[in-house]
Parts: structure tokens; C-alpha cells; sequence
DNA sequence: CGCAGTTATCTCGACGTCAAGAAGGACGAC
DNA sequence: GTCGTCCTTCTTGACGTCGAGATAACTGCG
């Protein structure tokens, strides 16, 4: 089956037949893949009306382990985003009552965020929509395909996020 | 070599035993992968003082091949934005002198915009950077590696572009 | 012809993100 | 100790995107 990146590398291999367009191949599609899964998750996360960015927090913190805190530091390499973004994030979750600050005891310049009981309820209800939904569109590969997939990516994804960049 | 899809895995492993986390292994991988591409893109750009939207809108043109336009439907599907936002990008590229606005001669309420000169020279530069920098990244896995990558996503990714959702 | 439904583009307000920088605290060298 | 440097979090203003709805024009059925 063809897809739109088949389409735009045919189109660049007749416009820029001097280029090697290959690496497209692989990247484009990454790219354009994740935006398709960020309007699947909008939609799915909907359903528990949550937003993707609090999913991406609210997860984070879950899968801390008890007792479910984190610094705002731990959580921006976790998601990727500023630091500025982080604070105006976890300000809207302590405003919904989903999670709370409190003082690093060890650090003063440090705060610590906490996930309240709600905030694990959401997490874990919305998680389970995730992955279900996750599956229905892995469905088209075989088990063995989906490891390969997954170690193939590894391979890119492990620079980056190593050797901080 | 461990990413930190790995440890994330391993984490909900830890909290959430009762839960099959492996299509995380997939996607996790491939919307982080996609933001550190977006990171690195903007910084390859910043050299030709160009901005990924603006890339993605100019070099969608510059593939349509002579005479370089296409109408703002065209454009969003090759984008993946919603429609308001790609009259906003229409208007400040024309702003810049990258695009022009002509009026469709067959459909009176459609519009098709065209590259300039300049906007295709700008294009084609940018093109030959991020191919570059694509190639670096893809330097981990070898050709057959890149291919077979290739392929899996293909199949992910057919769906999404074919079934339009 | 006239009307309903569809399609193409644009308008608008709300919202989230980013980059840059500020403020305060930790920590090592001396 | 104390100075300089680094680190951690928060503040701010500009910017881009989205979703919903408005507008206008094309289409085909009766």
C-alpha cells in the first residue's frame, strides 16, 4: 500500500533527480506518523476529557512509583518540553486539583510535584484507553514485526536522548 | 544501547504488572523520535533563517513541480494543519514575498498559490541541509536497516494516509 | 430554474509553546 | 568564609495553532 511519503519522494526524485532523497524515506514518515498518533490521542484522551500535555505529566509522574512525585526538571526530559512550558503546565493541573507542589526538602531552590488521588485515578483510566487504542493501530504488523520495528528505532532514539542534545 | 523508551517501559512494568505496555515500545518511540527530529530541523533551518512551517509549505510547492502551485486544500494534506492555520502561513509567507495569492480560473471560490522565485530558491537550499542532517542521523543502521525501516512504517502509516481519519 | 447539500477558504478568540532572561540557592576552589 | 559559576525554577511577551463558525460558490436533483 502507498502512502503520502511514497507520493513526495516520487515527487522529488522527478524535480530533484540530482538529490538522494532516501533519507525521507524513514523520517518523513516518522514525522508525519506522529501527527497522525497526536490526533488519535486527542481524540481518545477526550473521552476522560483530558488533553494529551496532561496525559504526558499525569503518566510521568505515575509511573514514579509511590509516592508519585517528581521535580519539574525530572518531568521536562521526560516530555520534552521548556521549562517555561513545565511551570505553566503544572500550574493548570494544581488548579484542576490533579496534582500539588511541594518544597524539595533537600534542595530550597527545589520543588517537588505530586500526583493527588485524583490525578492517579485519571492517569491509570486514560492509560489503559491509550493502549488500547495503541494496539488496533499496531494491528497491521506481526509480533516479530513490531520488536524489529521497535529495536530499529532505538537505534535512533538512543543518541538523542543520551547524549543530551 | 538503552533509550528512554526503555526505562519507561520498564517503569510501568514495575507499577502496572497487569498491564500489556509492549505497542509503547512502537509509538513512544516514534513521538519522541519526532520531537527531537522537530528540534534539530529548527536548528538546521535557523541557518537559512527559515522555519520548519515555512519549509514544509515552500518545499510542498517546489515538489508540485512548474509552475510551483498548488490551492490551500492541496496544502493540507501535505501539511497535516487545519485550515486556519494554513491561510495564516499562506498570508505571512506571501508577506515575506515567498508566495503569491492567484485567483483559480476554474472555481471561483478557490485560490492557488504559487511560489516566487525567491521562495524556490529558498527551497531548494533548505532541501539540501536537511537532507544532510537526516543523513547523520540515519548513520546508526545500515542501508538494508534503513529499508526494511522504511517498510514497517509504510505500513503504519498507509492507513492514516489512505483512510482519510 | 430553485433549492439543498457540499466544498473551499477565511475569520476570530482562546490557548499552549517557546526563547530569553531573572532570581535565588547550591557548591567547589582557594 | 566568600567568590564565581552552575543549576533550578519561574516570569514574560511574542508567536503559531486549533476549533468553530462565517461566507461564498459549485453541484445535482426535482
Amino acid at each position: 500500500m502507498e502512502d503520502e511519503v511514497d507520493r513526495l519522494v516520487a515527487a522529488w526524485r522527478r524535480e530533484r533527480p540530482d538529490l538522494d532523497v532516501e533519507p525521507l524515506e524513514v523520517l518523513s514518515r516518522v514525522s508525519r506518523l506522529a501527527r497522525h498518533l497526536d490526533r488519535a490521542r486527542r481524540l481518545a484522551f477526550s473521552e476522560h476529557s483530558l488533553e494529551p500535555w496532561e496525559f504526558d505529566v499525569l503518566t510521568a509522574l505515575r509511573r514514579a512509583g509511590a509516592p508519585y512525585q517528581l521535580s519539574p526538571g525530572q518531568l521536562l526530559t521526560q516530555t520534552l518540553v521548556t521549562s517555561g512550558t513545565m511551570t505553566n503546565r503544572i500550574d493548570r493541573l494544581a488548579q484542576k486539583g490533579l496534582v500539588e507542589r511541594l518544597p524539595d526538602p533537600s534542595d530550597r531552590r527545589g520543588v517537588l510535584v505530586r500526583l493527588t488521588d485524583e490525578g492517579r485515578d485519571r492517569a491509570d483510566r486514560s492509560l489503559a484507553g491509550l493502549l488500547a487504542q495503541e494496539r488496533a493501530i499496531l494491528s497491521e504488523l506481526s509480533p516479530a514485526q513490531r520488536t524489529e520495528l521497535a529495536g530499529l528505532l532505538r537505534r535512533l532514539t538512543a543518541p538523542f536522548d543520551n547524549i543530551p542534545g
